[in-house]
DNA sequence: CGTTCGATGCACT
DNA sequence: GTGCATCGAACGT
């Protein structure tokens, strides 16, 4: 069942908790991949400082303003997409950030596109290493700049409720960020091995 | 296990 | 020009 509206429309650490365990699909000309998210960060606001509408709109974070239940996919260090749910009415700025899923479908195209370009093999990257974090994610399953602003509540790319209850969460800091690592708005599934960060963070 | 560092493009000051 | 919501290789412990 897709995910509807309604769901992205609630405080965003509400969102980023039971985004836990529902499965990110996008369906494209080489087929279909998807994962199980298992780890998120809530983005809230221009009062969060490591949020990208803490310096007011911006052309770049519109989405963010826009109404919830869309794709926020931003281009970061040169070579990664970062992918996020827009979260709250329209005019909270704020999203919640994808970081690590658990391979469900198209697990050999998956493991291709995050080989290609580098000298390694498809057959050395393990399963949970897969997406990974949240720029593997993103070019294991091909979400790019042509995924941001997209509509999240109908195809090709949609996050949708299979009914997977992965058990425990827990709570940390954000990860990566040079500002606002006082709010523990991480949320992730301890002992995943599909978790991303320091072993220090995964437990 | 930990830390450091280069790759790489763009939004924003 | 500066600073990234990153990644993986290389190296030290």
């Amino acid at each position: 069942m897709i995910l509807r509206r309604e769901f992205y429309a609630r405080p965003t650490l509400d969102v980023a908790r039971d985004l836990i365990g529902k499965v990110v699909v996008h369906d494209g000309a080489a087929g279909r991949t998807s994962g199980v998210i298992v780890e998120t960060e809530a983005y809230i606001g221009e009062g969060d400082p490591a949020c990208h509408a803490a310096p007011g709109p911006t052309p770049r974070n519109e989405p963010l303003y826009g109404p919830p239940g869309y794709a926020y996919v931003y281009f970061n260090y040169g070579m990664h997409h970062l992918f996020n749910a827009v979260t709250e009415p329209a005019g909270s700025p704020a999203a919640v950030l994808i970081r690590a899923l658990a391979p469900l479908d198209g697990l050999d195209v998956m493991r291709r596109r995050r080989v290609r370009g580098t000298g390694r093999r498809a057959g050395d990257l393990d399963e949970a290493a897969v997406c990974r974090g949240p720029g593997n994610l993103t070019r294991a399953l091909a979400i790019g700049a042509s995924q941001n602003r997209t509509d999240l509540t109908h195809g090709p790319l949609v996050i949708e409720d299979r009914g997977f209850d992965l058990g425990q969460i827990a709570w940390s800091p954000r990860i990566g960020i040079r500002v606002g690592t006082d709010r523990a708005w991480r949320v992730y599934v301890p002992g995943h091995p599909a978790v991303s960060g320091p072993p220090a963070l995964r437990r």
